[in-house]
RNA sequence: GCGCUCGUAGCUCAACGGACUAGAGCAUCUGACUACGGAUCAGAAGGUUGUGGGUUCGAAUCCCGCCGAGCGCACCA
């Protein structure tokens, strides 16, 4: 476990003794702000409460508090601000802190285990703009809770068992079984689902089989379970390649489908009867949690077990919830799913609650996202009006960054710098926006090397390396001092770092750290700018600057590794 | 109809109830190439935060109404 403590807990450990004194756990509302590195807001309220002018209370604060060792100046403005400057001996002693830490400088959060629910493409269905969200953001926060400490269990909920699966199994069987493979192994899901979903629609024979092999294979049929798990088996191996392409880190023991739930169905049904929730509806077992209502406003039902006998999703989610708490010991379970599914989901979890299978101890969140939409404001769709094949989509970005790099003359290692840039583009687009809301796809924006970009961010860190390619040698890094403003203002934002990983996490939001990354970046080049490095007016500088650039180069490739981007020390 | 999410600069987005100038980036305009990678930097311009009320010493932020957008609302997942 590590202990190192961040500048602001350090900063609120000071603070909250002074605040105690007037009030025993006032809030000292310690912010940053644009007019010091810090400002302290709780004496304002603190004064109302206390009914007390709010200036007389920050001066007693101040008064009480000993900061001499961190800040060098305090100041008392406006109506009872309290503004506070770090000292640089406390910034320099933190950045040494950083640069003697693998974790720089981020303290450990509580040890827990989290359950990660992301990606999640269905068996024999092309991947598509939708799952590249969830899986781009919860490979990042996966990344993220490790890096913290956490114990991370990914599960990969493919959409592997349901009714299609009669009519893509005859299908199979039509093709033949090695052409099919053929086919699907060469990734064209679409085709092969589409064919399938025709036949269904147009020919009552096809359907019949279809229906009939339905019941063959949740009767267990050795035959269809084969037949099944060759089409799962391709499947994967196809998402497996998209997840290669992207740099994510999921892998095939991941991969823990709809179907590794069915045995634990019937128990879901007859433990909710057990506590005398189930009732029953239109021939449905069905659970209503409270305060759900449809558009008659009538109670709105979670369909657990349907008319016909079969199980929905409903009954595949909370079999999920027992197994993902009571197997994998889970404190947490975080689902990275659309914004659409925020409805099932929250009856879900309430249901769980109900049934006393997530209690105070456990929680489950839906990170949501919002949707991805073409230039025309409507959900992202070829010209034509399919759906984006997420594979083409990373080809066409690797082939686009491909042409940005040779218009630069840039041709070394152009096909592994292509693909860092691509992925780091769209990986960064996606992350960078507010996750619950809808974002337009735009290639221009995305891939241009100018703001906030992922390009922009890998260029800044490649620039770093090349200074330090051009160092002679026994030109080393030193002490840091830090006597102009740009390089205070750099050292000032690269101890925020721990800071910006907490606010990230605390609401599962990657665009805060993204936000962090890029105003690095810029700190960075403003002091790259102003104050040269290898060309310093003496060695001492030199030497500082030098520490400077390699503590900016270490924070900006590990953080852009927490959002799976990667950092090329040449572009 | 009910519920959820959301309306901030021409465009894409920040802002955890706090400060006289609501911040960035793109695009626009003006500067800087004797360059440690100009894929850059310095600067300018651009906003009665959808609208009307309310709470507060203080509201983009909280509450209510209205307008507008997207999504969801019983057996496909």
């Amino acid at each position: 476990m590590r202990t190192m403590s961040t500048l602001v807990a350090r900063l609120l450990n000071r603070l909250q003794p002074a605040f105690d004194a007037l009030e025993v756990g006032a809030d000292p509302v310690l912010r940053t702000s644009d007019r010091a590195d810090f400002q302290v807001n709780g004496a304002m309220a603190l004064g109302k409460r206390l009914g007390r002018n709010p200036r007389d209370v920050a001066q007693e604060i101040v008064d009480r508090l000993e900061l001499s060792d961190l800040v060098s100046d305090v100041e008392i403005a406006g109506p009872g601000f309290i503004n506070l400057m770090l000292s640089n001996e406390a910034l320099v002693a933190q950045l040494e802190i950083m640069g003697s830490d693998q974790s720089l400088g981020v303290p450990a959060g509580p040890a827990a285990t989290v359950v990660v629910d992301y990606s999640a493409p269905n068996v024999a269905k092309e991947m598509h703009v939708g799952h590249l969200r969830s899986t781009v953001i919860g490979d990042s926060l996966c990344r993220l809770l490790e890096f913290t400490g956490s114990t991370v269990i990914r599960r990969n909920h493919v959409g592997d068992w349901g009714t299609p699966f009669g009519m893509l199994i005859e299908h199979l069987l039509d093709l033949g079984e090695e052409n099919a493979v053929e086919g699907l192994s060469m990734g064209d899901l679409n085709t092969f689902y589409t064919e399938a979903r025709a036949k269904f629609d147009a020919d009552d024979s096809f359907k019949e089989r279809s229906r009939n092999r339905v019941v063959a294979l949740q009767g267990g049929d050795e035959e269809s379970l084969r037949l099944w798990r060759v089409l799962v088996g391709e499947s994967v191996r196809y998402f497996d390649a998209v997840y290669r392409d992207l740099g994510v880190l999921l892998e095939d023991y991941d991969v823990v489908g709809e179907s590794h739930y069915n045995p634990l169905l019937d128990a879901v049904v007859r433990d909710l009867d057990a506590e005398g929730l189930i009732v029953e509806s239109g021939g449905a077992a069905c659970v209503f949690p409270p305060g759900f209502t449809n558009r008659e406003g009538e109670p709105l039902p979670l369909i657990v077990r349907k008319s016909d006998e079969g199980y929905g999703y409903a009954a595949t989610d909370l079999a999920a919830i027992r197994d993902r708490v009571d197997t994998l010991g889970a404190d947490r379970i975080l689902y990275v799913v659309g914004a659409p599914q925020a409805q099932h989901l929250e009856m879900c979890f309430a249901v769980a609650a109900m049934a006393g299978w997530l209690g105070e101890e456990t929680e489950a969140i839906h990170v949501a996202f919002g949707s991805v939409l073409g230039s025309d404001r409507k959900m992202f769709k070829t010209r034509e009006g399919g759906t984006v094949k997420l594979k083409n989509l990373l080809d066409e970005g690797v082939e686009r960054a491909r042409q940005a790099l040779i218009e630069r003359d840039a041709d070394e290692d152009l096909e592994i710098i292509a693909r860092q840039l691509a992925m780091g583009a769209i990986k960064f687009a996606d992350l960078s926006t507010d996750r619950q809301r809808d974002y337009v796809f735009d290639w221009d924006r995305m891939l241009a090397f100018e703001g906030a970009t992922g390009p922009y961010l890998q260029y800044a860190h490649a620039r770093i390396c090349s200074i330090f390619r051009r160092a002679d040698e026994g030109v080393e890094a030193g002490p840091i001092a830090l006597d102009e403003p740009a390089e205070r203002a750099l050292a000032r934002h690269l101890v925020a770092l721990p800071d910006a990983i907490d606010a990230t996490l605390e609401s599962y939001s990657p665009s805060k750290l993204c936000s962090y990354l890029f105003e690095l970046a810029q700190s960075f080049t403003t002091f790259y700018e102003h104050c040269p490095v290898l060309r310093a007016p003496d060695d001492a500088t030199r030497a500082s600057r030098l520490s400077l650039c390699e503590l900016s180069a270490t924070t900006l490739r590990v953080g852009l590794d927490l959002l799976g981007i990667e950092a090329p020390e040449r572009m």
